[in-house]
DNA sequence: AAGTGGTCTAGACCACGTC
DNA sequence: ACGTGGTCTAGACCACTTT
């Protein structure tokens, strides 16, 4: 097939945003497999190898999974090699354990400046406030505020919440459809106010890492919006530099 | 050519490992192009498409840098897009510009249990040890102290520091010829303490980030272990998650 | 015009998982 | 035995840079 110039796109982008549109439209869901690089192929007329650089970018987005002998999947948080992909806390000595999450409080409101700004809505659209402790073992580590535009997260509550034993990520996948593809997060570091330092069982005025986190959906739509306080006297935060 | 199970390794990542040894062999330096895919393909006797595959790795690993219709050549950090890659460091509101490096003090000592831990060597080895101060515009943000293994950095002098304008791993690199490739940081907060607080002119136990870095070259052999007090009152650590 | 990387294709064969 | 993704090759042509 023929390129055409100027402003010219390869034809293997092109299949990738046409494979990223069928997931938006929801023809996989996460977990599943998609069809074959030769089924693809033919779907869209072009060569399997065409199909298979579109599958190469999307597998390094972390967007796809591809398994040999198996197939290609379609990446979800459910996944337990997934579940804390996001999360980069990690004990300063001693094994990994995965968190539990507890959930405190759950409420509707109405997006103040800062809120709307981060998720690209309204101010005073409808959104839900949620509050939880991380615990690793039995010592809680982080208290989240999460922010969620109400539009889509219709019917969420704090027993949902409760009665979910898996990450917060692959809930939403599970009942709300929506699969968190990156984030951006922004740190700083402050002081424990009284509210939180008895959260986290730690003396008032302690240092602790602000983590603010906007994640993001299909098309860079952010739907979610966070703060975290951290308390890093026995983790760390840990970050890769490539 | 045949590929060979089990414990098999495909063509393209023993090319890659080829290209790497000529990388650290110094047979080209950064910033340098190396030979084209041709040439390569020609060297090692397989076919473009493999060597392709090679460099494609090599290109995301930052390692080496493509440039259509010019070459392939050796990633560098004095190239400007690359100088202050490792840097999280962004200013909370306003424009973003280059800080500026002010070298404090370098002096010689011997390893303690912790830097030669970091660092991979005997406890005792030669080090130097190296104080800096970064400056946003005219305000000091982060207090570094850097560890450098005495034996690969012979030579190095406070005066060499100051006479170079550019980012400290320009300076490694033409200097010394180590690359760095990747580092790890590892992120708590704490609160300043007397002296950092005067040199970062913040109040006394104000909340700080402290950002350790373990850096690594070729063969992924740690060369720096440094550790910075960043004052986020301005700024905030900005971190993609993928 | 010549040389470089970038794209696209087609075909062969290997490794892995399932039936 | 079959279907999947993974590797390797060879050739054609496009886009970009330099001569």
């Amino acid at each position: 097939m023929a390129q055409e110039s100027p402003h010219f796109s390869p034809l293997y982008r092109q299949i990738k945003l046409l494979i990223l549109q069928a997931l938006e439209d929801g023809e996989w869901r996460p977990g599943q497999v998609i069809p074959s690089e030769q089924e693809l192929a033919a779907r869209f007329t072009v060569s399997q190898g065409t199909v298979r650089k579109a599958i190469d970018e999307m597998a390094a987005d972390n967007i796809l999974v591809r398994k040999q002998g198996k197939g290609t999947y379609v990446a979800s948080h459910t996944d337990p090699r997934q579940m804390f992909r996001f999360l980069r806390l990690v004990p300063l000595n001693g094994t990994l354990t995965h968190p539990r999450s507890v959930p405190l409080d759950c409420w509707r409101a109405k997006a103040g400046q800062e809120a709307a700004r981060m998720l690209a809505i309204e101010p005073g659209a409808p959104i839900i406030i949620l509050r939880r402790v991380l615990k690793f073992e039995t010592r809680p580590i982080v208290a989240d505020e999460i922010y969620l535009p109400g539009e889509i997260f219709q019917g969420l509550t704090l027993e949902m919440l409760q009665d979910w034993s898996s990450s917060l990520y692959s809930l939403f996948e599970t009942r709300f459809g929506l699969r968190m593809i990156r984030a951006e997060e922004r740190i700083r570091a402050v002081a424990a106010d009284r509210a939180v330092a008895e959260m986290l069982q730690v003396a008032e005025s302690l240092p602790l890492l602000s983590v603010e986190r906007v994640t993001y959906t299909y098309g860079d739509k952010p739907v979610e919006w966070r703060r975290g306080l951290y308390s890093t006297a026995e983790h760390y935060y840990l970050n890769d530099l490539t």
